[in-house]
DNA sequence: CGAGTGATTGACTTAGATCAATGACCGTGG
DNA sequence: CCACGGTCATTGATCTAAGTCAATCACTCG
């Protein structure tokens, strides 16, 4: 969306560009940072172990997007980052990026402002963890994503994608989904969703 | 914890102090924003509202936090803050904030550093919600807040509100910590738990 | 073409949500 | 000072939604 646009071009020019080939790794957990990088084209997984070595899925990284942000001020990547698709990335090491902030206040304040959007956003999705019911978190992940009048929403990637996004199995999100689909509350085609009515019953 | 440590003091004292009525609202959404808050004592209760009217729970500030941080860089709130109990909140104006990170690049840059450090915090507990098992979700918050050789916990304030954090009923809480206690993996005292053994098996 | 993975559905089981009740412990106002 | 209302802590009984195991089909990729 609007994520890129903190970055203004004379510093976005001299970041180094990296392509990588699909199911290639950008940076382990534990790795010493370098830096944070944007999406240029493709997208990018990122994940995280847990203590059982399963992994949890932090997001999905689409171009434009940037990935470890706060690796700025931590000694080590928390997650794991890798490529879905083929992707080429930009890569802002740490001590320029800081610099850079400390020269152009501007520039310090929209990264802020990225960073408090983020907040927001990682709050609401923890959020919907509260919820028990796997129909109440379809809902209220629709209705985060519904931006004003947009009734359509996207697949970030793969519904198993969506299912670990929602704290759900794989296979209780289909069934969710046949279900709403089944009572007509949502509509599934191709890779969106799109729900028709504004329902406010109670 | 260290949600506060950015702030030096002088910023702190020029902040207005404002007690809240339970129920009494912060502000609303849409308003223009005024700066951001930092709960002092209660809880504030943030939600939002999705397009169709519905309110979606965004969090329940705890003393410590802060809330709409994002306020600092959008003109109205994008929230709704409302007092859950008597609370008083504190707030920083957001152009003198702002002021002061332009004339203090290291006051900035800690500021930065708080938001990431939420964004990382945030990413742990969503992690946790991912565990489907309740002993699971015990276990994970123990690690989490057992530093290095601390194997004893204090619990933040109530059992219930721990049980809101881990995404699980109260009742069921209750029935986990029972079980853990009478397999010996954990022993209750007062509001601590202590764990004798640093498990490492698998 | 076969290996690997996503999408989908079925059958079965269980952990945790729900509903409910009790005792302990406030603080408060008559 | 004590009865009363409120909330937390705890445990019991029941039920169901979601997890688990499993199988099939479609699709892509080398």
């Amino acid at each position: 969306m609007d994520k890129k646009d903190w970055l203004p071009a004379a510093v976005r020019r001299s970041a180094a560009e990296r392509t990588l080939a699909a199911g290639q790794t950008l940076f382990n957990q534990g790795e010493p940072t370098v830096g944070l990088y944007e999406v240029v084209s493709g997208k990018i997984r990122h994940v995280r172990m847990d203590a059982e070595g399963r992994e949890i899925l932090v997001s999905i990284a689409c171009p434009g997007d940037t990935i470890a942000e706060a690796s700025l001020f931590v000694p080590v990547y928390q997650c794991e980052a890798t490529a879905v698709t083929t992707a080429i990335v930009r890569l802002y090491k740490r001590a320029s990026l800081l610099a850079e902030f400390e020269r152009d206040p501007a520039l310090a304040r929209a990264f802020m402002s990225m960073l408090a959007h983020q907040i927001l956003d990682l709050r609401i999705r923890l959020e919907r963890r509260s919820m028990h019911s796997a129909r109440d978190r379809v809902r209220h992940y629709l209705a985060a994503r519904a931006g004003s009048e947009g009734r359509t929403v996207a697949l970030p990637s793969t519904v198993k994608d969506l299912a670990a996004e929602l704290g759900l199995t794989h296979e209780a999100l289909y069934r969710t989904l046949a279900d709403m689909s089944a009572d007509g509350e949502i509509a599934r085609l191709d890779g969106k969703i799109q729900f028709p009515a504004g329902r406010d019953d109670i």
